[in-house]
DNA sequence: CGCTTTTGACCCGCGC
DNA sequence: GCGCGGGTCAAAAGCG
């Protein structure tokens, strides 16, 4: 991994509003283009590059080059990621085994030889991590990411996830959590915390692909949006609004901040304004409009 | 009792 | 080679 967080932003705005934003996602991206600050924060998301402008956050990588690391070939699919990716990143292969892939977590690397228990490792399984060393392999799943300005860590998306470690992060008062899926052959995994420079907004970092549907309602009643997702990663998370979030809302450019989760709910039936999902900011729960699925489930092509 | 969270130790890659 | 920091493991504790 090479995301080093830089001790001391370089040029920082002075008070960045962190947060993913923008109903017309081409012009959100174009207003991101042109004024591009991932410099601000310079390799701080490793494969993502941070852009801040005063209306918004986006983590984002080239769509393009994401769309073909995540093997979007097609030319609306294409489009579609280009439209609405938050934030993507993709994996990286580090070590030199000609080994089939694997990814670098309990369920794909080897099983220890004996169990000796506890974190820690004897003489023995020293000497057999030394022969696993030749044949693992450790590659990254194709990851995204968000930021969601919301007071819980951990955001309700419809899948059951197991907390398996917590991490100080380095010049961040705030521990990096480790979750995975909860489903026997699923390995998606998670990454929570909270942005260093804004606690109110989480970052949270998907890592591959569920192998399988959600649970189904979450236990606030609302659909998941990965529930429409679930058998395609090559698709994007949506956008998260909150009420204070500033959003484009006419075609001319026109910026409306949002009220209520429920004034937002409004513009969203009424105007269908392509606002893919709303994130609770107190409960922290994602809430799906389903009338926008077909928003967010890019149409596939069809040769008939 | 089964599942989840906590937590300290260990593994691994990378930079120096 | 060594140290640092991110990522993971797995026993113990917590919880419903």
């Amino acid at each position: 991994m090479s995301n080093r967080i830089p001790k001391v932003p370089v040029n920082a705005p002075d008070n960045p509003v962190p947060v993913v934003t923008g109903s017309n996602a081409d012009s959100c991206w174009s207003s991101l283009a042109a004024e591009p600050l991932s410099n601000y924060y310079p390799s701080y998301f490793g494969d993502f590059s941070l852009s801040i402008n005063q209306d918004s956050c986006v983590l984002d990588r080239n769509s393009d080059v994401l769309a073909n690391q995540i093997g979007i070939n097609d030319d609306r699919e294409r489009s579609h990621f280009s439209r609405s990716a938050v934030a993507y990143a993709s994996g990286t292969t580090t070590t030199s085994s000609n080994q089939s892939v694997s990814s670098y977590s309990s369920e794909d690397l080897p099983k220890k030889s004996n169990d000796s228990g506890g974190g820690g490792f004897n003489a023995t399984t020293a000497t057999s991590t030394k022969v696993k060393k030749k044949v693992q392999k450790r590659v990254r799943l194709p990851r995204f990411a968000f930021m969601t300005k919301s007071e819980v860590d951990h955001l309700e998306d419809g899948y059951r996830w197991r907390k398996y470690g917590q991490k100080a992060v380095k010049n961040s008062p705030f521990p990096r959590s480790y979750y995975r899926c909860t489903h026997t052959e699923c390995k998606v995994k998670k990454r929570v915390e909270r942005f260093w420079e804004d606690p109110t907004v989480v970052i949270t970092t998907y890592e591959g692909q569920h192998c399988h549907h959600t649970i189904g309602l979450t236990r606030g009643g609302f659909m998941s949006y990965e529930n429409v997702l679930s058998t395609q990663f090559a698709l994007p998370p949506p956008r998260f609004y909150y009420p204070g979030a500033k959003v484009q809302t006419g075609q001319d450019g026109s910026v409306d901040t949002i009220q209520s989760i429920d004034h937002l709910q409004d513009e969203v039936t009424r105007e269908n304004s392509g606002v893919l999902a709303i994130c609770n900011q107190s409960s922290g729960k994602i809430r799906m409009d389903q009338g926008l699925l077909e928003d967010i489930v890019s149409p596939r092509p069809r040769d008939s």
